[in-house]
DNA sequence: CCCGGAGATCGACCGACGTCGATGTTGACG
DNA sequence: CGTCAACATCGACGTCGGTCGATCTCCGGG
């Protein structure tokens, strides 16, 4: 068990109590604003990102998932379960399927954090 | 000399064309603004933005960005390098010092293709 | 013309990450 | 209760990226 993964990670807005451009930022904030935006950073999961909001009720199962995206099951897996450790997406085990969903405010929240607060 | 370095990279506000949530997101597009994210997701190149944007005149030189973050002189340097190759900064050489300075707009471009159109 | 300082580049080390196949787990259905 | 499908987890492999010390380049001053 890593230890990045034993916290919260439930509030994605707490990284942009201080926005990039307003202060220095310190260590911890930079910290916590690279792991979201870490998560953010690969092609693969940024197109599982807008297949999710592009779907039905904003909401998928891996199974939709796979093919659009061109890697294994188990990838994806790998990359759905970094977003939702990340406090970006939702889980919902309904039957057989796994369903995930966006976490509303989640990208705003991280948008807001690099724009500045003047403008 | 990388191929991803061979490109442009002037037109940070070319991956905002396509906000993550309005459509399924190209393998192309996808590529495109991870490299963008991917340069923001490090705490180091976090804090040197913040501190070159709070410093005056929003610009500032190598020598006064070491001190604050606790790294090298070629570790500095090197950030700065990626941060000016993906079209976030700017270098302008004035005698002896390297100056880098925010490039307007570029935050703002990517903080807009993560945020949802609708609102 | 030579020296010193600011910054960029180089080479190397090492940990982190994306990807896969194989396997484990869990629920639905006869 | 046995089987199958959907998904998660595991272990391994190859690559990428952050960091450093050493060195190179360039400019200003004496």
């Amino acid at each position: 068990m890593s230890p990045s993964a034993a916290l919260p990670a439930r509030d994605v807005a707490a990284c942009c109590a201080t926005p990039v451009t307003s202060a220095p930022l310190g260590a911890d904030d930079a910290l916590e604003l690279a792991r979201v935006l870490k998560a953010l950073a690969d092609p693969a999961r940024l197109r599982l990102l807008s297949l999710i909001a592009a779907a039905d009720g904003e909401e998928a199962c891996v199974c939709d998932l796979t093919a659009p995206v061109g890697l294994s099951q188990p990838t994806v897996s790998h990359h759905l379960k970094t977003l939702v450790d990340t406090g970006l997406l939702t889980r919902d085990r309904r039957g057989s399927w796994a369903f995930y969903a966006l976490v509303p405010g989640a990208l705003d929240a991280v948008a807001g954090a690099l724009q500045r607060p003047g403008r």
